[in-house]
DNA sequence: TAGATTGTTAATCGATTAACAATC
DNA sequence: TAGATTGTTAATCGATTAACAATC
C-alpha cells in the first residue's frame, strides 16, 4: 500500500497553528479547541481537525487540545524541534537586515555563514562572524552539512546563486529576490517579494 | 445577473505574471506564450490562459502575447498603473530596513510616512520624510487618504496597531509581525513571515 | 498553406465543509 | 448524567488540467 502524502497545503498551515498556540501557551491558556483555533486564525474547525488527522490523534473529545502537547507534536511532525543551520547569501540592506533579525535563532533557524561577493562587504564582522567570499560557499556547506539558504542579492544575481546553492547541495532556499527561480524539483523554494503582496491587495481597493 | 467573482487566488498569481513579464520584457523580448511563461514559473500553459480569460482577451492564436501590451492590461487590472501612497508603523531594525528599501518607489508605492511611538525614534530623519508619533496616524491618514499601511513592530504591538490603522480608514494591511491579525473583513491582509516560510521546508528535510 | 497557439469547454482532481457517532 | 468536542465520513464546492475548434 502505498504511503498517502500529506497534501503540501496541509504542511503550510502548520506553522500557522503552531504559531497560534506559541503565542496561546505564552498567554498562560493550557487548553484550546478547534473551534477557538479557527477563529483566531479566520478558518474553520473541521479544517484544524481535518489537517491535525493526517498525523495522528492529538485531542479529547469534550475538553479539545492540550496547547503545550500539540505544539510539541506539531514541532516534531515540522521537523522544527532541532536546531537548523542556515547561510545568508548578500550582505546589502536586506542581507544586513537578515544577520540582525532576532526572531530566527529563537525558533531554531542559525544563520552560521554569510557570503557576499564584493570586496567591501567580505570581511566585515556581523555578531562572532565574517562575511566570507561566496567563493567559499560549496566548501562551508559541505563541511557544516548545511541544507537551508536564504538568498537575499538582487534579481540580477539571484539565479546565479540558485544554480550555486543547488551545486553545493542546498535542499531549501528562502528567497528575498523578486524573481521566480529555477531549481530542480528535489528542493524547496519559498518566496518573499513584499511588493507581490502589495499589488495582491491593490485590485480590492478603488 | 450576479457579477462573477474572480477568485483571490487568480488574483494573487497576476502579480508573478506581471513580474515574469516584466523581466522578458527588460531582456528585450517582445512577444511570450503561455507555454513559456508557464515554464518560467512551474505552472501548466492552460492555468495562465484560463487566469487571464476572467479578464478579457490577450493573445492572439499562433503568436501568443505581446508583453508589454499584457503588463499594462494586468497592471490595469490589478490597479497598479498608478501610484499609491503608504504609511509604515514601526521603525526598529525590520521598520528601517524597509524605509530604505529601494525597490517600492519603481513599482508605485510609496512610503509617505513612517510611525513610532518610541520617543527617541521620534524625529528622526529618512530620505526627506521624520519619523511621526502613533498620536499623528489617523490624521495623516485621513488628510491623505491613504488606504496601504504596513506594519512592521514586535508581535505583541501589531493586533493593537491593526486595530488603529482599521479605524484610522486603512484598507490593506501587509504585516511583518509573527501574529495573524484579527480585521474586519473589509480589510486585506497579507502576512510576511520569514520564519513561517522556513518552517514550511523542513518538513521535506531529513 | 502549415504550424502554432489562443480561449473555452468539459472532465478530472483535490480541498473544504457539514454532519454526526463516539466519547471524554 | 449532560454538555462539549473530537476524528471521520460523505457531500459539496472549487480549482486544475486536458483537449480541441477557432484562427492568426
Amino acid at each position: 500500500m502505498a504511503e498517502v502524502e500529506v497534501p503540501d497545503i496541509v504542511i503550510g498551515r502548520l506553522p500557522i497553528y503552531l504559531r497560534a498556540l506559541t503565542l496561546l501557551s505564552e498567554a498562560g491558556q493550557e487548553f484550546t479547541s478547534s473551534l477557538e483555533l479557527g477563529q483566531k486564525l479566520g478558518i474553520g474547525s473541521a479544517q484544524i481537525r481535518k489537517d491535525l488527522s493526517h498525523f495522528g490523534e492529538f485531542g479529547k473529545q469534550g475538553t479539545g487540545y492540550e496547547i503545550n502537547f500539540l505544539r510539541t507534536q506539531i514541532s516534531k511532525i515540522l521537523k522544527v524541534d532541532r536546531e537548523w543551520p542556515i547561510i545568508l547569501v548578500g550582505f546589502g540592506g536586506l542581507g544586513q537586515a537578515i544577520a540582525h533579525y532576532g526572531g530566527f535563532a529563537s525558533k531554531g533557524f542559525h544563520v552560521d555563514a554569510i557570503f557576499d561577493n564584493d570586496p567591501d562587504k567580505i570581511g566585515q564582522a556581523v555578531n562572532g562572524k565574517t562575511v566570507q567570499d561566496t567563493a567559499n560557499l560549496a566548501q562551508v556547506v559541505a563541511d557544516n552539512k548545511i541544507k537551508m539558504a536564504i538568498i537575499a542579492v538582487p534579481a540580477t544575481a539571484a539565479q546565479v546563486v540558485a544554480d550555486q546553492l543547488v551545486e553545493a547541495g542546498i535542499e531549501a532556499i528562502l528567497s528575498y529576490a523578486p524573481i521566480t527561480l529555477s531549481v530542480p524539483n528535489t528542493v524547496r523554494v519559498q518566496h518573499i517579494d513584499p511588493v507581490v503582496h502589495l499589488q495582491r491587495m491593490t485590485y480590492y481597493l478603488d
